[in-house]
DNA sequence: AAGCACATCAACCGCAGCCGC
DNA sequence: AGCGGCTGCGGTTGATGTGCT
């Protein structure tokens, strides 16, 4: 096997990061951005390849992360996303905000293993299910009851069914309704339930300097960090991180950052689609941030209550013990 | 209490694609 | 055009946690 090529250097560490290692890279990213990741490991002081600390910092480290356990709004996104691009986890990632591929893809897998094993007991006649809600979901049904969702499928298992259609690849909120899980949000928020999730998707889920349409984003975005200051009066950051009993003075730094990505995003994908409706949102998004007077971008904590956040995991202890495990 | 099986999740690996030279 | 460096992605592994017997 052997190291990866950017870790031929002499003795780089792998395996779990320690706490220590955690605060030197939160402190050289919040202090100097994370231009070319091959280059942050050494002025870091850390004995890691720039792979790693990447992997480190996009999936635990920053701020705009969102941990515990997914709520079923979040199991039904991912299921209609994953019938429609398959095992595309980063696409899949990009609509649910604070959720990386990684977690998506563990729980996808892990999840599958049970509908695999229960499979025998899934199957039902449910499919000719007029719900238009669910018409799009061509080769599957999806039953919830109770958070216990159920997947039937036509002979097909969804982990291993091609991607179908293109053009419903971004319009996740065609395939079910969710109104009336999001109606009291977007009542709160006086936000409509659909920019709820698109908005947010597209605004965190990728790092400051980077965005979700790698094809062609290297040369745009690389070597520096796009700053921008939120007039923010508050923290910016998931109360779930548990990052406020942490490492208070290291983001402080970072209250202030988003990525030109998280304002002028409209999930601009390699497929290229967009345009209009992309650019209605943008302003809908800024009307809007400008009328919450700009406090949070990130609108997940004020949902957690109607999205089921009860289900996150509580913010300090559990989030903390599971940021560090090496230290138990 | 001990041992085992299973579940979860952080991290690694290899590859693809892009860019600059 | 070819090469090397870099990033991002998806598949996979391995350590740890948890529940059951």
């Amino acid at each position: 096997m052997g190291h990866h090529s950017c870790c031929n250097q002499q003795k780089v560490k792998r395996g779990l990061w320690s706490p220590e290692e955690d605060e030197k890279l939160i402190r050289y990213i919040t202090t100097h951005g994370y231009g070319c990741w091959s280059e942050v490991p050494e002025k870091a002081g850390l004995q890691r390849c720039g792979k790693s600390c990447r992997l480190r910092w996009i999936n635990y480290l920053r701020p705009d992360i969102r941990r515990g356990r997914f709520t079923p709004e979040e199991e039904k996104l991912i299921i209609s996303l994953h019938s429609v691009v398959g095992n595309r986890w980063a696409h899949i990632a990009s609509h649910l905000p604070g959720r990386t591929d990684n977690e998506i893809k563990n729980y996808w897998n892990s999840w599958i293993k049970k509908k695999i094993n229960r499979k025998p007991a899934t199957v039902t006649p449910t499919s000719t299910s007029t719900n238009p809600s669910n018409t799009t979901i061509e080769h599957s049904q999806i039953n919830y009851a109770s958070n216990q969702l159920e997947i039937v499928n036509n002979n097909q298992d969804l982990s291993t069914r091609p991607p179908v259609h293109q053009e419903t690849l971004f319009s996740p909120f065609f395939m079910f309704d969710p109104s009336p899980v999001l109606d009291g949000i977007a009542d709160h928020n006086n936000v409509r339930a659909g920019e709820l999730f698109h908005e947010p998707a597209s605004l965190n889920t990728e790092p400051w300097s980077s965005s979700n349409h790698h094809h062609h984003q290297h040369a745009h975005h690389h070597h520096q960090i796009q700053v921008q200051a939120i007039p923010s009066s508050t923290t910016a950051f998931p109360t779930s991180m548990g990052t406020n009993t942490y490492l208070p003075p290291l983001i402080e730094n970072m209250e202030n950052l988003v990525s030109i990505d998280q304002v002028q995003s409209c999930s601009i994908d390699d497929e290229g689609e967009m345009a209009l409706e992309c650019l209605q949102r943008q302003q809908e998004l800024n009307e809007w941030v400008e009328s919450q007077n700009c406090s949070n971008f990130l609108f997940w904590d004020n949902v957690e209550g109607p999205l089921g956040g009860e289900e996150l995991a509580p913010a300090s202890s559990n989030t903390l013990s599971s940021s560090f495990p090496s230290s138990l």
